[in-house]
DNA sequence: ACGAATTAGACGTTTTGCGTCTAACTAGAA
DNA sequence: TTCTAGTTAGACGCAAAACGTCTAATTCGT
């Protein structure tokens, strides 16, 4: 019951509906204080709403955090796709992808020092968002990299690895662009770039790597 | 028993006993997430120290509050004597004071949005130590004012009020800076500035205020 | 007046945290 | 070695908190 499906949205007090209201606020709560010290009640008094009304539209705090980590999702989503509707050089169209993707989702956590945790908690209550949630990356990144390859910008082969490879290769090197000392938001950022500048020279075609 | 008392402190690992480890450990959290949401758990963990270590020491939470609301005391007052001792116009020393106080104080808890909840937990289990602190600053102000006045550098008869209340208008003044939206910490040092200009004006023997 | 959404509050259950306690471990001193 | 003080992991009972469910009352738009 309560399925948390697309359900209504009926009214919405200031255009959004009381499902994305709810997430709203459980991000902001979740990246402060992390999973475990959140409580319902913290949610309801945050989002400004009875706690009864969590269980109407959530079956539980799990739920929550899933419905939370598909909002995210949903903008990440659409900051990816601006940035490849942005045109310019490869690098920069990589860099900014990147930046739309890992650079969101880490800003939307940067409130506290709970991204292991979080993390954690994905991994074990919300697989299928966060695949959802990497899914959206490389889709968006295979199509950035195949449509500089069929225009010559890029070579792909160049980099001695295949697409799919790549691009988790990318994953990978985001995901570990967090490890040790947790980075400020711009460091972080700043190691987006860097990443991407090295991914973007591996498959440039003429060598060259413009700063 | 345990009655953290002035013990010992014998060794030290690196030059602090067990007791300002576990106090300045539970200033961070108690900071960061209030005093509701820090376990003694949490407090263990974050000293480095087993659960039952803290009760060795300490009482029990909010014996550990105390102990941290004394420690922060202490580090206020040296704070306080050092701008004291510090010559330069009576405006400059009142503003040094004010914020060698209440700013050392803010900025401590400045780490999250718990001024509150931590106020409110003061006044019902620390009422000894938040007077000590209070006295901290109404004994060192009077040492000031007292001091240039017999000085001849300023007139407390100016404003028209008498010292002590003088003193008690400063604090209800600076505790009036945290009102409303929660001010940076930098914002609040320079409101403590700005009432400290006040101040001064009013007893300044010649009325001239130099900025 | 109707119905959908929301609310306060109570409920039983589970989980967490508190404070106490014990037995074992460590390290320095005698 | 033995003694002692400090620490530690872990278990315990109890109290408080959080979870998820439920109901009766209320709000609000139509």
């Amino acid at each position: 019951m309560s399925d948390r499906s697309e359900s209504s949205i009926t009214s919405g007090e200031d255009g959004k509906g009381r499902i994305e209201q709810i997430a709203e606020a459980a991000l902001r709560l979740f990246a402060r204080y992390g999973y475990k010290r959140t409580s319902m009640d913290d949610i309801a008094r945050e989002a400004g709403v009875a706690r009864a009304t969590l269980y109407l539209h959530f079956k539980g705090k799990d739920d929550v955090f899933r419905a939370m980590l598909a909002g995210l999702g949903a903008q990440v989503e659409t900051r990816c796709r601006e940035a490849l509707a942005t045109p310019g050089p490869f690098a920069e169209r990589l860099a900014a992808l990147m930046a739309a993707h890992h650079g969101t989702a880490f800003s939307a956590f940067s409130a506290g020092e709970h991204l292991g945790e979080l993390k954690a908690v994905m991994i074990s209550i919300a697989g299928a968002e966060l695949a959802a949630f990497e899914a959206i990356f490389i889709d968006l990144a295979r199509q950035l990299f195949d449509g500089a390859a069929a225009q010559g910008e890029i070579s792909i082969e160049r980099s001695g690895l295949r697409l799919d490879t790549l691009i988790a290769t990318i994953m990978r090197a985001a995901a570990g662009a967090k490890y040790g000392e947790l980075p400020s938001c711009e460091d972080y950022l700043l190691r987006l770039r860097e990443i991407a500048s090295v991914f973007a020279a591996a498959v440039s075609r003429d060598g060259a790597l413009r700063a």
